[in-house]
This record gives structure tokens, C-alpha cells and sequence, in this order.
RNA sequence: GCGCCCGUAGUUCAAUCGGAUAGAGCAACGGCCUUCUAAGCCGUAGGUUACAGGUUCGAAUCCUGUCGGGCGCGCCA
């Protein structure tokens, strides 16, 4: 699938490269010591800001002047004496406190172009990553309900970074973890149970509405998973009617089911969460075998629809990781197992306790009950324990900011098993408060009040969707105004990128038109918004890489509105079909290499690159 | 109370593991369609980077404290 790297064009690689060189001779020479080189790690070659520093600075000599007791200035100078030939440097010069600044011949930005050509879809790929394995863990909601726009962002945000790491040469993987071995489960099964007897025969709608729970699942598509339970399995999960489902239909039945109901909901207990479990215990007792069907059927029900939404937001995830799986698998007993082995596990109160404060979290942390049941916390210890088994060399779980707490004491257990703390990374994704205008929208998978993903992909578009939520660190808070989103969706600033992507498309079709062939060759630019040009596009890999060390979609984003505000800009200034033979050619070859950037930026965002607009 | 994340222009957000004069979109104001898509371009205006100290050649970025916002602190999931 991902295309062999290819060795690119980096105007930067090349700067290093001769500063490195520089560092060698002085080393060589006995100018600097090896220490000094070693505390000196940190300095970098950066595009510069302001366009009389030149393109490039370094600030080696600053970051070498302490270790090496040195003037900066002084050590500058000497490094620049040092620096090899290069026919891409027109000059070289020492400012502020010991800058070097690199200034790059014009003709030098011209390979830029034939580089993209030569590459395609590949330019911006590296081999950074050198097929190391990466499984990015994302979304893994609760499928209690449908996707809601709270998802949207850790949607975006972990396939956005699957997207790069694979440019960036990691073999990166999607996956999914079904909590579906929890509470919320049941209480999801018991709320279509209910309905599902809410809408059968009997007369029990009445006193099933009068007594359905308001801790329990509110949403409509409750409705819609009991009536397709009825649909499929008939009666089967009526009281009684779980036994001998066949000839449960008759009259008599009516009255039994009845009775039933009654005592269903007779002497609960005040307690609004002690209820809904008294609850759950009577559908597991009512229904017996009849229960584990009716589970999976809202949950595979609802999985599915998740599968559906997801893929209709642009996001296929290569593993659907169920926590049932893991339960039925013996694999908590085998994690569990596996921490005491090493020492980890301890025993106190009747209950067995994994050791987390040894590991930098700030309790220990229970993993098994006193009545022997095992904790959240042991499926997840578990999860993880499997994951690092399958290979992985990077595990990078993207989890809501509400979970954050969370993220300490997997990685004190993903420690306590051997594995080094770099191969588990997490990223928070903040949430998204939701506005309505100028009002807050307040959001409940339980109450049922919540705007779905799929409902935000039709108001808004997925691409808008997309390109809105990674254009935020991950980190940051966001506001999303959905009256605003609706409203301004063709201000978004993702039809300002697409935009510039078909406007080139449209300049390409007016040529196949006119089949006009004629010669030209880069060397024919000569203005200044094309060297502009030619440096933003020279950037592309540079931000790729950077994206993918830091896990930040965010920086490919904003990097395709410069380059696509760069090219608009152009665009207006200068006619491409009409200029001078030559020119039109090296134009035609410029905006051509604009056009593929672009297409590869959006495609890292998981956007499309419309031909027309 | 303790812990984590955050605080940047009217507003929504950037700022290359500490770099030189903190930048964009939207909103506001003034211009540009007889030429390749005006979903565009050009220009103007907008800041004590919450506040106070500290570290150093250099701080929005690191440290300490204060204020403000979000989230989390169970033998719940």
C-alpha cells in the first residue's frame, strides 16, 4: 500500500548536513570538544521568519557557546569558515547573538518542482518511522448509543494521525475497544428490554411508560433496537416466554406476563442507580437464556451502527477489540498473573491490588473485588497487556480528556509488565463544548439529548467536519457553534484549500482544451510570489515529519492554508495560459506541483481534493 | 482539598522539543471581475501573550506563586 520512500528533495537535510560537516572539521581539529558537541544535541536548522535572516538559521554556535566556553559570534564565524561548498548557498552571514543564516541561491528552489513531479503521491512520505509498527487506539466509546459530535473529534483527530504516521513510514494500524463487558451495558440491554415490553402485547405500555427509569437510556433509538428485537425474535423475550418461546402467544399468557410486570417494577429500592441494577438483575432472572440474545442483539445492533457512521465520516478501523473477548479469554487472569509475577499484585481487605504507586500513579489500584469479581481497571490492564503482545513498537491511545485521569495508571501498569514507557503514548482530545448560537447545548447519551455525528455529516459536510476538528491542537479547548458551522459552511476554510485545488484542476482542463503543447522549463520564474511558491512547497515534508513526531494533524492544516492562500494570491497576480510561451510552461509546471501538494495534505486530513467546485 | 489540561487581537485559533519585529480565519472599514472559477485577491485597523516574580544571550513557551476556565480523583463503568 504505502508507496518505497523515495530520497526527497529537502533544501533543509541539506543546510544540516553541511553544519554537521562544519561540526566535524572543528571536532576533528581540536577546536570543540566532544562534550560540548554532545550539549549542543538540541540546536536545529529553522526556516526563518523574516526574510532578511535569510531562508535558513541555525542556532548551533548559541547552543555550543556554554558547553564550549566560547564567544557565540566567535564560534559562528569559525563554524561558517568550516561549512563545505554548496551550490544551493548563495551566502552565509552571522546575526543577533551568533545566527547563522542561510541564504539559498533562487535557482536552488527551482528543484522543488521536479521533485513533487517525480514523486507524486509519495512527496511528503518518509521513511522516518522505518515500518516500525504503530496501533493507534481511538474513539472506543461505550456503544450504549450512537456517535455524537463529542466523537467527532477523536474521530478526526486519531485517523488524521494514523494517516501521517503512515506518510511518515510507520505501519499504522486502527483499532477499537468495545466496552462492552461494563454496567452500562446492562443498563443499556434493561432500557431496550423495557421498551421492547413497552411495545408488545398486553396492555403493559402504560405501566412499563409509568416506570421506565430516568437514569436509563432516554434515546429514541432505544425504541428502534426493541422493535427490531421484536422484528427478529418475536416474543422470545417476553416473561415467560423465554422458555418456551414457541407457543407463548396464547391468551392466557397475557395475564402471566401481566403479573409479571407488576412484580417487575413492585418494592424497589429509592436509590435511583440501586433501582436500575434491581432492575437488571429481575430482566436477567425474567429472561434467563434469553438475556445474553437480547444483549447481543443492542449491541451488535449498535456496534454496527457505529461501524456505519464511522465509515460514513471517512474512519475504517482495521480491529474492533471487544472487552467480552477479553473476559471470556482468560487474558485478565493471565495480565493479573503476569504483574504478580513481578511482584506487582498485593492482597488486602479480601480484595487483590495492583501496585500503581510504585510506577508514578498516585494510588495503587484495585484490580479485583472482595467478592471476586475483577474491576474496569483489570480489563483495561489487560488490553493493554494483549496489545504490547501483538508487537507493537508504538501504542498510542487518544483518549477524551474525562478519561485523563485514566492515562497514569495504564502506563504504571504497561510499566510494572517490562515494557519501556516510550512504546505508550496518549493524547488527550479536549472536548468540544457545543454552542447553539449563544447557547451552550448540553449533551446526554443517557437522557437521549445529544447532536449525533451522523446528523453533524449532513448539516455540515464531512469534510468541513474533518477539517474543523483537527484544526485544533488536540489539547486546546474548542468551541463549535453548530448554528455557526451550518450557517458559514461555505466560509469554512477548508473550501478556501479545496477551492484552490479545483481553480488548478479548471486551469488544466482550459489547457487540454486548447492543445496547446509547448516547451518550457522552471528557470523561466522569476517572480517573487513564485519563489514564495517554491518555498512553501519545499516545506510539505518538513511539516509531514513534524506532524507525525508529535502526533499534530493540526500543523498539516494550517500549513495547506498557507500554501493555499500563497497560490490564491498568485493566481490573481499572474495569468498562467495566456503568459509567454516559455513562462506559461514553467507556470503551468509550478501550479501543477501546487495542486499535487495540496491533494496530499488533504488526504493526510482524511479530505477530498474536488476537482470542481 | 489533591492531581492533570488550558488561559494569546472584539471573536475562533496558530506560533517549528526556548529564537530575532507573536501570525491567520471570522467580524469591521476601503478598493479589484471585457483575462485561466470573486468559495478569490489587494489594503487599513486590531496585542502589556490572565497577573506577579524568577531562570538566560534570548521566554507566549521553562520554574514558583496568584487569579480564572475545563476535567478527574470508588473494591463505579
Amino acid at each position: 500500500m504505502s508507496p518505497p520512500p523515495s530520497p526527497q528533495f529537502s533544501m533543509k537535510q541539506e543546510i544540516e548536513n553541511l553544519l554537521e560537516q562544519a561540526v566535524a572539521d572543528l571536532r576533528g581539529r581540536g577546536e570543540l570538544s566532544d562534550a560540548a558537541v554532545d550539549a549542543a544535541a538540541g540546536a536545529r536548522v529553522q526556516r526563518t521568519r523574516d526574510a532578511r535572516h535569510g531562508d535558513f538559521a541555525s542556532n548551533l554556535a548559541l547552543a555550543l557557546a556554554k558547553p564550549a566556553a566560547a564567544n557565540p559570534r566567535d564560534l559562528a564565524a569559525k563554524l561558517v569558515d568550516a561549512l563545505p561548498a554548496s551550490d544551493a548557498v548563495e551566502k552565509v552571514d552571522i546575526a543577533g547573538p551568533g545566527f547563522i543564516n542561510f541564504h539559498i541561491k533562487r535557482d536552488a528552489w527551482l528543484r522543488v518542482i521536479d521533485a513533487i513531479d517525480s514523486a507524486g503521491e509519495s512527496y511528503g512520505r518518509s521513511d522516518r518511522g522505518a515500518g516500525r509498527r504503530a496501533l493507534v487506539e481511538f474513539v472506543s466509546a461505550n456503544p450504549t448509543g450512537p456517535l455524537h459530535v463529542g466523537h467527532g473529534r477523536g474521530a478526526a483527530y486519531g485517523d488524521a494521525v494514523a494517516r501521517i504516521l503512515s506518510a511518515a513510514g510507520f505501519d499504522a494500524r486502527r483499532e477499537y475497544y468495545i466496552n462492552d463487558g461494563g454496567r452500562q451495558m446492562d443498563i443499556l440491554a434493561l432500557s431496550v428490554w423495557l421498551r421492547y415490553l413497552q411495545g408488545g402485547d398486553g396492555g403493559l405500555g402504560k405501566t412499563v411508560a409509568r416506570h421506565f427509569p430516568v437514569n436509563a437510556y432516554q434515546g429514541g433509538y432505544v425504541r428502534d433496537l426493541a422493535a427490531a428485537a421484536r422484528e427478529q425474535h418475536g416474543d422470545a423475550f417476553m416473561p415467560g416466554g423465554a422458555n418456551d418461546a414457541g407457543d407463548a402467544a396464547d391468551a392466557a399468557d397475557a395475564t402471566t406476563v401481566d403479573t409479571t410486570v407488576d412484580t417487575l417494577f413492585a418494592a424497589l429500592p429509592d436509590d435511583s442507580e440501586a433501582r436500575i441494577d434491581a432492575l437488571i438483575a429481575r430482566c436477567k432472572s425474567a429472561l434467563g437464556d434469553g438475556y445474553r440474545r437480547l444483549f447481543a442483539h443492542a449491541c451488535d445492533a449498535l456496534v454496527g451502527q457505529i461501524r456505519d457512521d464511522l465509515l460514513q465520516f471517512g474512519v475504517a478501523f482495521d480491529t474492533w477489540f471487544s472487552e467480552r473477548a477479553l473476559l471470556d479469554g482468560g487474558d485478565i487472569e493471565r495480565a493479573v498473573a503476569a504483574l504478580d509475577a513481578r511482584g506487582h499484585i498485593y492482597e488486602q481487605d479480601g480484595a487483590t491490588w495492583f501496585r500503581a504507586s510504585a510506577f508514578g500513579d498516585e494510588k495503587d489500584r484495585a484490580v479485583r473485588r472482595a467478592d471476586g469479581s475483577h474491576t474496569y481497571f483489570a480489563s483495561d490492564i489487560a488490553y493493554h497487556f494483549n496489545k504490547a503482545g501483538r508487537g507493537f513498537d508504538l501504542l498510542l491511545n487518544v483518549f477524551g480528556a474525562d478519561h485523563h485521569g485514566y492515562a497514569g495508571r495504564v502506563l504504571a501498569a504497561f510499566e510494572a509488565f517490562g515494557f519501556e514507557r516510550e512504546r505508550l503514548q496518549t493524547r488527550l482530545v479536549q472536548f468540544a463544548t457545543l454552542w447553539r448560537g449563544n447557547k451552550k447545548v448540553q449533551m446526554s447519551t443517557r437522557g437521549g439529548q445529544f447532536v449525533t455525528l451522523r446528523a453533524l455529516c449532513e448539516e455540515v459536510g464531512v469534510d468541513a467536519a474533518r477539517f474543523f476538528y483537527v484544526s485544533r491542537k488536540n489539547d486546546q479547548h474548542m468551541d463549535f457553534d453548530l448554528a455557526l458551522a451550518r450557517a458559514q459552511s461555505a466560509d469554512n476554510p477548508v473550501y478556501y484549500i479545496q477551492y484552490a485545488h479545483a481553480r488548478i484542476c479548471s486551469v488544466f482542463r482550459r489547457e487540454m482544451e486548447s492543445g496547446a503543447a509547448d516547451a518550457g522549463a522552471p528557470a523561466a520564474l522569476t517572480e517573487p510570489g513564485e519563489f514564495e511558491l517554491l518555498q512553501t512547497l519545499s516545506r510539505f515534508p518538513e511539516v509531514v515529519e513534524a506532524a507525525a513526531a508529535a502526533f499534530e494533524p493540526h500543523l498539516v492544516a494550517y500549513y495547506l492554508r498557507d500554501l493555499a492562500r500563497d497560490f490564491h494570491a498568485y493566481y490573481n497576480a499572474h495569468p498562467f495560459l495566456s503568459a509567454p510561451p516559455g513562462v506559461r510552461r514553467a507556470r503551468l509546471q509550478l501550479i501543477g506541483a501546487v495542486r499535487q501538494v495540496i491533494a496530499n495534505g488533504l488526504a493526510l486530513l482524511g479530505v477530498s481534493a474536488p476537482k470542481k467546485m
